[in-house]
Parts: C-alpha cells; structure tokens; sequence
DNA sequence: CTTCAAAATTTACGCGCGTAAAAATTAAGT
DNA sequence: ACTTAATTTTTACGCGCGTAAATTTTGAAG
C-alpha cells in the first residue's frame, strides 16, 4: 500500500512528478487539470493515501466546505433525525457537515454559534431553541454568515426558513378527530420552548371555529426539555380537575402525547377509539417512537424528508448567491395524517 | 463594544501594546503571562472581542484541543445520551468535542474515523458499530490517535474500554424476575449489532444455571438499526408460535422491549405483574423512553453519568500518558435495577 | 545602588497550503 | 511548420499563528 510517509502537499506532488500548486487544483476541483495530470494524482493517491492539511486549506480558504448544522436539543429523536437527514445530504454533496446541540440552553446556542463562526463555514442550518434564544445573538450572526434557519421560525432571522405548516398539521388532525368522534381538546405547554407550539394552539382555535366546536385550550406548567414528564404530570392533573370537556385530546406535539399516554395508563384510563374506550389521544410531528407507543399513536407526519431536502437546497443557492436573496422565502410543508390506533 | 475590526493577532497585539508572540503565549496559557500582562490583554478581549483563527492555531500545534466523540448510531437516544454527557465534560475540561455518528453503516464509520485523523484530535471517544465495525480500520486508526473506546468493546482495540458490566445488567434482571415470578425467557436477535448483546445472552444462561432453571433462548430475525420493530415483529411471531415456555420474557435492550410491549398491546396481552396480566417484560439499558412506555419497563439501568465521567477521565490521562497505557485497562459499570410497572 | 537568576518578552523562522501573476504547453487553424 | 489563443503549469508570495532562541525586564538579596 503505503511506501513512504508523505508528510505534506510537496512531497506528495514530488511522487507525482508535477508541481504542488497544480496538485492542489486538483484538489480543489479534480477537472480542472488536465486528464493525464488527474489520472496520474489518482494513481499516487493510490499508493500514498495523502490528504490535504484541513487546516492550512482552511487557513487559506476565504470560505470553507464547512457546513454547520445546529439543533436546539439532539437527544429528542426529531431533532436527530432531522440532523441524520441534514449530515447525509450535506456530505453527499461534498461538503463537511458539523453538528452542533444547544443541549436546550441559551447560552450553549450562544456558544455554538462562537464557535461556528470562527469555523468560517459556508454556511449553517440553524434550528434555534425558539423563545429562549439570544435573538440579538443570531441576528449578529446571522450577517456574518449564510445561515438558513430550519424546524422553527424567527421573524425576519436567517436569509431562508424551511419549516412545517403547522396549520396543516393541526387542520388535519381536527378535521379527522372532529369528523370521527367528539371535537378535540387540545393539550399544550402554558410555555413553549418553541414557537411552533403557539401556531398550533392558534390553528386548534381557528379550526374549531370552522367546524363551529368550542375550543378548549389546557395549558400546563413546566419548562425545560423533558416534555413527556411534563406531559405526564400535567395530564394527571388535567384529568383530576376534569379540565377535558370531552373525550378527545389533541396533543401539541408527540413527547406531550407519549407522557399523556403514560398518564392514561397509570390512571387505567383506556386509550383508543370506539366502544370500550375511555379518551381519544391523537397529536402531532410523528415522532419516531409514537408507531411504539400502546396504543400507537395517531399524529401528523412531518415530512422529515422534504425539509431536509429543501433546506440543504436552500442554504446551497444561498452560498451561490453570495450569502443574500433578496426576500426571506419561507417554506412550508404540509403534514400528512397518519391514523393509527389511539384516535 | 467593538471600535474597529481586528484581522489578527497582530493587530491585536498591537491595540495593546504588547508583541503579537506574548499575546499568543496568552491564548495558550493565560497563566503563563504576568498579571499585569494578563490584565491588559482582558481589558483589549472586552472592547474588540477577539478570537485566534482556529485553523492557524491547530494547523502549528501539533496536537489540536478537539476531542473525537463516535457513536454508532446518534437517532438512538441511549446514544444521543451518551453523546450528550461527554460533549458537556469535554468542553468544561476545555476541549472541542466534535459529535461523528456513523449511522449504524460500516463505511460511514470508516469514514469518521479518517475525517477524524485529519483533524489532528487530542483523543477520541469511540462507540464502535460492534460486529459489522471495519476493525483492521480501526485498528490502523487507533495506532495513530489515542483513542478509548466505550460502550462496546472491541477485544485489544483502543487503549482502554469503559462500559457497562454486562453479567450485573443481566443478574439483576434475572433474580429479579425468578424471585418475584416465573423465570424469564431471553429475547434477542440473532445478530446483533452490539457485542453487549452476546454478553448479555451468555450472562442469562449463566444466571439461569445458577437458579437451577432451564434457559430460554428466543432469538429472533432482523437487521439494521430499527430494534423497535424488529422486536415487534418477533414478539408477534414468537408468541403466535408459543416460544415462550414462561410468562416471563427478558429482553436484551430496551428497544427490543418497546417493540414487545407494542406487539403485546397489539394482541391484547396485559404486561405487568400480578393477578390479571397476561406476561411480564423487563429488559436493559433504562433508555430515556421506558419510563414512559405503557406499562413502564422494569429495566437495568446504564450508569451514564459514571460511564460518561470515566470515558473522559481516562482519554485525559492517556493523553498526559502520551496516547500509550501500559496495560489496556477494561472498567465496567454495574448496573442499578429499576423496578417499574411491567415486571 | 549592584548583582544575578528567574520570568517575561521579543526576534526570527517555519508550518502547509491557496492563489495571483508569469511562464509554458497545448491544440486549432492556416 | 507557424501563429495565436486557450489551457495548464509554475513561480512567488502571503495567510495567521506556534515556538525555539535571544533579549530584556523584574524583583529579591546583598
């Protein structure tokens, strides 16, 4: 394999018989030399396995294959699949992805975002944490760096937003639930890590006006990332108050859902529909454990693929572009409804 | 805040007053300049916000202040888990923690590890795949980066392991279930990713001697990473088949047992114990979910924090050791039993 | 006020590579 | 074969910083 340690681009370029600098526009874009030059550095690279210095390229480089994808916390399973989705595109488009988790807090997402700008990155896919972002933060970063934002919006942040339609997701789940049994009643955080969930309390309202139902919004206590356990008390206590004005809950999002579920549970409450049950339990974002829950979990499927897809596209016509467009495309997918056995 | 731009560490030097090579002793050390010194430098970061490039900086250090973190498969949240802990230690000891997941593929693992080596990191923390890992890859990988391994061991592979103590996950469980009821049934798949599995079955039909019981072994069909439904699948089959001679079944991880709970809720078989369940279920690793699955799983539970502490621990002390350990030390963790509502 | 070793600072050089500008090569058309 | 423009390669310089070696400063003791 190996013959000698090559121990930089010169003497690599010295094997090959051609000059450093025409190795390195090789590197850079294998076409731009010519086919004999390129085939003779591929055959070398055979026997010598040389790679680039990542840091002096870097160093040189006004702008690097880097790009930076943050997510607000990567332990929730819908954060790290939207990160696996976003890391396979990015790479498969030769550029270096770099995962970054704000691990739910203010000042990691600061950090982050420090940490990303000396990186000198292309660009970054940036999920904020929502309310407890450092707004003046991101908008500083924001104009140092090509940066589409993704998951959640913040007005007027990022040069692009890619998102869910939340008023699709919340339309389809009421539409379903209100034209299958009684009208849903819906389930939420008083106070939202992220600005999605006040979309959906918004679209739950509206869409009740529109099948002519009272809305019945239970906003419970808590804060943090741990949303099942906050889901699960909250619900224990939503249903000792008999706070639910019908049989039917309508979750803000899946985590919620799995700690109602739990509640359910423990309270041998039976959760499904038809004869013999006692509530209807139905929510949103398709989380990958809610075709595991029992009973599985009737929600409204982000379109994991699509928002990937998109925001990779977008952030790479914005990095062609210059790092600007000159509106703030918002993109919206809708959701779709996947009925399963809880509603 | 800021009054003018500063390029480099000359000109910022210069806005205070000191010679570019003492302002760079600084970065490295601050206690290595005199406080009067440091003082000055302070004051100049508050007003110009400053910062190294970072690629100058580790293209001439010969070893950089990141730290590699390799999990098998980061949409697995005993991962993300995990992931979550040494990201925190690595950066309050200083370091850059730099998050690969290899997304449960042999090449992609491959591919990590000689991005990693390009990076120049100080150490590395590597969850390998397990059996489909490429090991002559990391074998080579581990020659040139000090590098622990964690949570799977791979025999003479890295320069020390840290992970969970198997036999303790699979004891407790086990005498657990034979005092409190029938004794349990191992369900596992037949080939597993994770070298822990095949340690776990071993400690089962150990344990089981030990009670003068007859093991149980089902091991069911399955590949990839998608252990929910694997086990879902398998339960469904294997119950239909009457494999299981007990009313008692010990899974290998929680995964699998989420998928079991959801093929036993699929056929309307009560889990729990006592009068009026139909089979009791419990399992290992206490992943973030299983408290909330219904019922919640009885399970073993990963010392986290403690193997997450040690991980890191001993990457540093074999980085002052200078990357090499005399003998390749193997610590394990024991197990703490949770006992929940499913067995 | 000296002396002198220790500590701090400066000088000087090199790291590995990108890239503009200069030089050489190539290929097409006479 | 000869000119010419396009393409490819080479020359030459700089990026921002680490660091060994040389120099200066410091501070305590005499």
């Amino acid at each position: 394999m190996s013959e000698q340690k090559i121990r930089n681009m010169e003497e690599f370029a010295a094997v090959t018989g051609l000059s450093r600098p025409t190795v390195s526009k090789y590197f850079n874009d294998p076409d731009s030399v010519r086919s004999s030059t390129r085939t003779r550095i591929e055959a070398a690279l055979e026997r010598y396995d040389f790679r680039p210095n990542i840091y002096a390229v870097n160093q040189n480089r006004r702008l690097t294959k880097n790009i930076g994808i943050v997510v607000p916390y990567l332990a929730d399973p819908v954060f790290a699949e939207h990160a696996r989705s976003l890391e396979i595109l990015c790479t498969e488009a030769g550029f270096r992805p770099i995962l970054l988790s704000s691990h739910g807090g203010r000042g990691q997402e600061r950090e982050n975002l420090d940490s990303l700008r000396s990186l000198k990155p292309a660009g970054v896919l940036l999920a904020p944490l929502g309310r407890s972002s450092d707004k003046q933060a991101i908008e500083r970063f924001c104009r140092d760096v090509p940066t589409v934002l993704f998951d959640s919006n913040i007005e007027g942040m990022g040069e692009a937003f890619i998102g869910s339609d939340n008023a699709s997701f919340v339309n389809q789940t009421v539409d379903y639930l209100c034209r299958s049994g009684e009208p849903p009643c819906f389930f939420e955080m008083r106070t939202p890590a992220n600005p999605n969930a006040n979309k959906r309390r918004i679209a739950y309202i509206d869409a009740m006006a529109r099948h002519g139902e009272e809305p019945v919004v239970i906003s419970i206590e808590g804060d943090g990332w741990g949303f099942e356990e906050i889901g699960r008390q909250g619900a224990h206590t939503a249903i000792a108050a008999g706070d639910f004005k019908t049989n039917t809950i309508l979750c803000s999002n899946d985590r919620l859902a799995i700690g109602v579920l739990a509640a359910c549970y423990e309270r041998g409450l039976r959760v499904g529909r038809g004869a013999g049950f006692a509530l209807r339990v139905a929510s949103h974002d398709d989380h990958p454990f809610s075709r595991f829950t029992c009973p599985a979990l009737t929600t409204a499927a982000h379109n994991y693929a699509s928002v990937a897809e998109s925001s990779v596209e977008t952030l790479f016509e914005l990095i062609e572009n210059g790092g600007h467009f000159r509106t703030r495309p918002e993109t919206l997918f809708p959701a779709h409804l996947v009925v399963r056995a809880s509603a």
